[in-house]
DNA sequence: AAAACGGGGGC
DNA sequence: GCCCCAGTTTT
């Protein structure tokens, strides 16, 4: 995979995109306030917990002001299901008391600022960003991560380390779609264990066909 | 029974 | 770098 077949990979993905459901994260409202909050609840969790526990908790809480109306306690307790609760319920509150106090109750537009709010680390400050406030940026979660490394189109360690790569070698207009495209391709296609090959309509581009045998019978 | 889940923080 | 987090689903 290099930069030649990268533009015609985007664009198959792109049409494949239409036939998946929508991930969680992406189906909520371009609100930076959401986007924050959904990021928190899916740390390390299902995307179908996730969407469960936020479509319940954005009926209630839509700002910082409302969050804060209720104990730490209680959001633990509504945010259950996904796991983490009582990390990811303190964290909110933190983050909501930060936003009202410091930036007059706004989520702060920079990477910077973000990357200071408890809990945010640099997959959540950038799909802020990106999705948020539509801003240049890199969001690299595990999918991301798994799938540019597959391809070989970078050789990286760490998702930080791929955020750093993509953001030398990926052309800028790449930025935002790479994640909404390849968390979808990689909830359905090219999964962490067994890699679904026989499905895939990229399979010409990646440095790992047929890996879904290997996978198989390793494991 | 284990591993995995759209990570992040503490050490 | 390594390890934990917590409950649920998947293998």
């Amino acid at each position: 995979m290099n930069n030649q077949n990268i533009a015609q990979t985007f664009a198959i993905l792109q049409e494949n995109k239409k036939q998946w459901q929508d991930s969680t994260l992406e189906s909520l409202e371009k609100n930076p306030f959401f986007i924050l909050v959904g990021c928190i609840l899916s740390l390390r969790t299902k995307d179908q917990m996730t969407r469960q526990v936020a479509e319940r908790l954005f009926k209630i809480i839509r700002s910082p002001q409302q969050l804060l109306s209720y104990s730490e306690d209680d959001i633990a307790q509504l945010i259950y299901p996904v796991g983490f609760y009582r990390r990811k319920a303190k964290n909110l509150i933190d983050i909501s008391k930060i936003l009202i106090i410091k930036y007059q109750s706004q989520v702060p537009s920079t990477l910077e600022e973000l990357l200071e709010l408890p809990g945010v680390g640099r997959k959540t400050a950038n799909l802020v960003l990106t999705v948020g406030f539509g801003k240049p940026g890199i969001c690299v979660d595990t999918h991301v991560h798994r799938i540019v490394n597959r391809w070989g189109y970078v050789k990286t360690k760490t998702p930080e380390q791929t955020e750093m790569a993509l953001r030398d070698k990926l052309p800028q207009e790449f930025w935002i779609p790479i994640n909404s495209l390849l968390v979808l391709f990689g909830q359905n296609i090219c999964l962490p264990r067994r890699p679904r090959c026989g499905n895939c309509s990229i399979e010409n581009f990646c440095d790992q066909v047929g890996i879904e045998k290997r996978e198989t019978q390793t494991k």
